[in-house]
DNA sequence: GGGCTCACG
DNA sequence: GACGTACGTGAGCCCG
């Protein structure tokens, strides 16, 4: 049949697919003669899941999978440098070239490639051709020089991530729609490519520019119109590279083919091909899988190797992880006899994945309603416990489903499992689940969790929720918590949702656990992360349970109190603010206020944002109010006033438990790519300290009746770990000796004695040093100290001068980062850089962050250490561990006790960095008690 | 739901 | 002459 109307073609980037697979893939070999085969696997595996993925009614009628051929092209005669700086394929994958391609055929799905011509150029021609003849046309690649194709029936859909590339995604990505494309890449080049483009031209430059002029010729035509003298500069006198670049980067749709659109069309597999090949790569577990699938019997291992049985554990573990999911498989447990059976099973293999469900995220008042298992790959169950009939009566109560384990039951059986230190649970975000087991007296132990995992490997790419990491690494996305529960008012609560519903659900969740546990292991390893996991992330999940559990003595009544006396305040200052504006407006949106000030008004100094607002941030008005503006110093007053009530007086009360009369937060691990622990619901990282009034809000952190709050913190942890790394003499020895380092700063700097140092040079030496710490510029420092750019850019280069082993910190830094896709802490974590060798604005962000992350992680690293350290430090001390503010930790302790606590900690603390790193500069803490935190600080 | 503002280290 | 910039977070509010 003529391809035409209503045929659907797909084109997968098959080179892509190969790279990805090789490097997401340890490197295999072939059991019987070790030829590699690592890349091929993963190769088929995502060829098969392909295949499975796409068997329904939106099939696609046609499919190719295009590869290069040859690393020369036609493109090589325009400009020889083109692509010439890439590095040829490894050593041990240039074999598997040729597999890839047998692989293919072996699925029965056309494969080619043409000499002297990209995999674009081939996919560029397809889709003009299909698209001409009235068909629509997917091409599965997130390759950026593709996306010039898409529109008129032409889409992508990346396929890692599993998202559809639209015309409106492409805007996103290039700020043109694709028949533009290649105007904007032209200009920007591409370093990896080598696509020369226009020199300090990226991509956000271009897509101005060329929205602006239309297209690029006339742009070019127009060059001399442009305003910024360096952007007309590089475009001027680079107009025939820039032309020479869009030749580089425009796909033909005239690119020669030598079969037709009807020989792409979808076929079956072919068992005896397709089995054959598989087998002979020795592909045990595929193997079986693909035979499944066909409903055939697999054949016959070619070698009495069995993997499963004689090593080689990853491939089968890249295999197992990729197997389709399938929600009717799961089992429901409702009796003992059924949960007997599974426990011996977990018994048996030594591990399981866990996942409790409940009817809150907020672990301290969440009901359990459920708990789900797996222990393999596809293998999971749910168990109901506390599933609710949907209605209830008026107050809410209702009967539980019937055919459900009695609660009790159900933990009773699982406790010497879930305690048993034979045997590793694994979870995602294990702190939760621990949690809600602990409050049913269950200690889980050991445990394992992906979140963590990934966290410690992937820090800085990614976020660790589950469903992203399931999409991303399992390529496939699970249930959403949305479609069970719904969202806004008419949410319901876990124990509401169907029994049948959450089996599918919540196994899944399971399920999905255990096969990212079976990924990310050996993966572990091979980014030279376990220790940073062993050490610093899995036991840090019973610390801080214990504290979050634990809580702080919030007193309401002192909250109450103020609150009643913020809000009286604000009442007054609103009036005043009102009459001087001469008319009622909302002080809190900065927009009216905006153009209260500036247009009613009409103060001087007013400055709109990108989307048009006027600034109205509290820069801004401390200017307004230096100059003798009452109004915007009321709106300070009243802004400072309704923050602390609103975030802290109000909120906080909220939080306080009905049953501990405590505030519990919730410490996210993985949250701060540096290593910093964040605190949520409430936050508790960010009680007001800075100001006298809202230092007052500690007040209300209170000790209980015979107890004391004892609050110790790490001494300038940061610039202590900046003199180490960079390796100062001048900053180490004055640690060593106890100076104030900021004094001794502005005496280096500016050779001054450090007797009757002038206040105001400390204070911009110590602006100095934190801008240090945050990757300094000019601009940044002047801004913070409010002077010139130029005098905050000489004190710069005069640190640098009296420090160079500063600027060589930075430099190595930053080399470090372009070189590896990551920094490092002294501990190992490991940071990763992506938009490192970005251009435009986004680079200068990832340069400071890079600078900033190994100080700022080592001390996160410094302080987690010391809290693991500390459950044991303090045993047997009435004494409890309650907060960390990221160089502080608190605890409450009896009141005898308190001394001989602060010398243990302090000890713990000071120490934290032993053995595994031997600082050369003393680390110090100070200590403070008090009846409330305000006292203790 | 994004942007603004502001609390902390 | 002014692409834009100090690092890392979380929460509450306004507004479309």
């Amino acid at each position: 049949m003529t391809f035409g109307k209503g045929h659907h073609l797909h084109l997968i980037d098959g080179s892509a697919f190969i790279f990805r697979a090789y490097h997401a893939l340890p490197p295999l070999t072939r059991k019987s003669d070790g030829l590699p085969v690592g890349a091929v696997a993963g190769f088929c595996n995502m060829l098969f899941r392909y295949v499975e993925n796409n068997k329904g009614p939106d099939a696609p009628t046609h499919v190719a999978v295009i590869f290069d051929h040859s690393s020369k092209t036609f493109r090589n005669e325009i400009y020889p440098l083109y692509k010439a700086q890439r590095p040829e394929p490894p050593e041990d994958l240039r074999p598997q070239f040729p597999l890839t391609r047998e692989a293919t055929r072996a699925f029965n799905i056309a494969c080619i490639e043409t000499e002297g011509f990209e995999a674009d150029d081939i996919i560029a021609a397809l889709s003009c051709k299909a698209r001409d003849a009235g068909g629509s046309v997917t091409i599965l690649s997130s390759d950026k020089d593709l996306m010039q194709l898409v529109g008129d029936g032409v889409e992508m859909l990346d396929p890692m991530k599993n998202k559809r590339i639209g015309r409106d995604e492409v805007f996103e990505k290039f700020g043109v729609y694709p028949e533009r494309v290649v105007d904007v890449q032209a200009l920007a080049g591409d370093s990896i490519d080598n696509v020369p483009g226009a020199p300090g031209i990226g991509i956000k430059t271009a897509a101005l520019l060329i929205q602006e002029y239309g297209d690029l010729e006339s742009l070019l035509a127009r060059a001399g119109e442009i305003k910024q003298p360096k952007r007309r500069a590089a475009i001027e006198e680079n107009a025939e590279q820039i032309r020479i670049s869009k030749r580089l980067v425009a796909l033909d749709c005239n690119t020669p083919l030598t079969f037709s659109l009807e020989d792409l069309e979808v076929r079956l597999p072919v068992a005896d091909d397709l089995l054959g090949f598989l087998n002979r790569m020795e592909f045990r577990t595929l193997t079986t899988r693909v035979a499944a699938s066909l409903k055939v019997e697999p054949p016959p291992a070619p070698t009495a190797a069995v993997l499963r049985n004689e090593g080689v554990p990853e491939i089968v573990e890249q295999v197992e992880a990729a197997l389709p999911f399938d929600s009717a498989s799961y089992a429901c447990i409702r009796d003992a006899e059924a949960l007997a059976a599974w426990i011996a099973r977990i018994r048996d293999l030594g591990h399981v994945a866990i996942d409790t469900e409940t009817t809150s995220l907020d672990e301290m008042r969440a009901e359990l309603v459920g708990i789900s298992l797996c222990v393999e790959a596809g293998a999971a169950c749910y168990i109901p416990l506390g599933h609710r009939a949907g209605g209830g009566d008026l107050f809410g109560a209702s009967e539980l489903v019937a055919d459900q384990m009695p609660l009790g039951l159900a933990l009773s059986m699982l406790k010497p499992v879930l305690e048993d230190e034979s045997i590793l649970k694994i979870g995602q975000n294990m702190k939760y689940d621990a949690k809600i087991l602990a409050r049913h007296g269950i200690r889980v132990a050991p445990i394992d969790d992906t979140m963590l995992m990934s966290y410690a490997m992937h820090a800085g790419r990614h976020g660790h929720g589950m469903d992203e990491l399931c999409d991303t690494y399992l390529g496939h996305k699970p249930i959403a918590i949305k479609t069970l529960l719904g969202s806004g008012k008419s949410q319901i609560t876990f124990d509401r949702v169907p029994v049948e519903q959450a089996v599918c659900y919540a196994a899944e969740d399971a399920d999905v656990t255990f096969r990212l546990w079976k990924l990310f292991k050996p993966q572990l390893h091979r980014a030279r992360v376990t220790t940073v996991y062993e050490t610093l992330e899995r036991p840090l999940v019973p610390v801080l349970a214990e504290m979050e559990m634990a809580g702080v003595q919030v007193d309401r009544d002192t909250l109450s109190r103020m609150s009643n006396a913020f809000a009286q305040k604000m009442a007054g200052l609103e009036a005043e603010i009102h009459a001087l504006a001469g008319g009622p407006f909302n002080v809190g949106s900065p927009k009216q206020l905006g153009e209260i000030l500036f247009e009613k008004m009409g103060l001087p100094g007013g400055q709109k944002g990108k989307n048009g607002a006027w600034g109205t941030g509290a820069d801004v008005l401390e200017d307004l109010a230096a100059e003798g503006h009452d109004l915007p110093a009321r709106v300070l007053d009243w802004r400072q006033l309704s923050k602390l009530k609103s975030t802290y007086t109000d909120a906080l009360q909220e939080h306080i438990h009905p049953e501990t009369g405590r505030v519990h937060t919730s410490y996210s691990i993985a949250g701060a790519n540096t290593g910093r622990l964040a605190s949520t619901d409430p936050n508790l990282q960010n009680i007001p300290v800075r100001s006298e009034e809202g230092r007052r809000i500690r007040e209300a952190f209170v000790a209980p009746p015979g107890k004391l709050l004892v609050s110790l913190d790490y001494s300038q942890i940061e610039l202590r770990i900046l003199a180490h790394i960079a390796d100062i003499p001048a900053l180490k020895q004055a640690f060593r000796e106890g100076h104030d380092i900021h004094a001794m700063t502005a005496s280096e700097m500016f050779n001054v004695p450090l007797e009757g140092m002038d206040p105001m040079i400390r204070r911009q030496a110590k602006a100095i040093n934190f801008g240090v710490i945050y990757g300094i510029s000019g601009f940044g420092l002047a801004r913070n100290l409010r002077i010139p750019r130029a005098d905050a850019q000489g004190f710069i280069d005069r640190y640098f001068e009296r420090f160079p082993g500063i600027r060589g910190y930075m430099d190595e830094t930053i080399a470090f980062a372009k070189a590896n896709g990551h920094v490092e802490t002294l501990f190992g974590r490991r940071i990763n850089t992506p938009e490192i060798n970005a251009k435009g604005p986004g680079a200068g962000f990832a340069r400071r962050a890079a600078i900033n992350a190994p100080i700022q992680g080592t001390a996160a690293d410094v302080i987690r250490r010391a809290m693991i350290r500390m459950p044991k430090a303090i045993r047997g001390m009435p004494a409890t561990m309650l907060l960390q503010v990221h160089d502080e930790l608190l605890f409450e302790v009896e009141e005898e006790a308190a001394d001989a606590l602060i010398e243990r900690v302090r000890e713990v603390m000071e120490g934290a960095a032993d053995p595994a790193v031997k600082l050369t500069v003393p680390l110090t803490v100070e200590a403070g008690r008090g009846l409330n935190w305000a006292a203790a600080h």
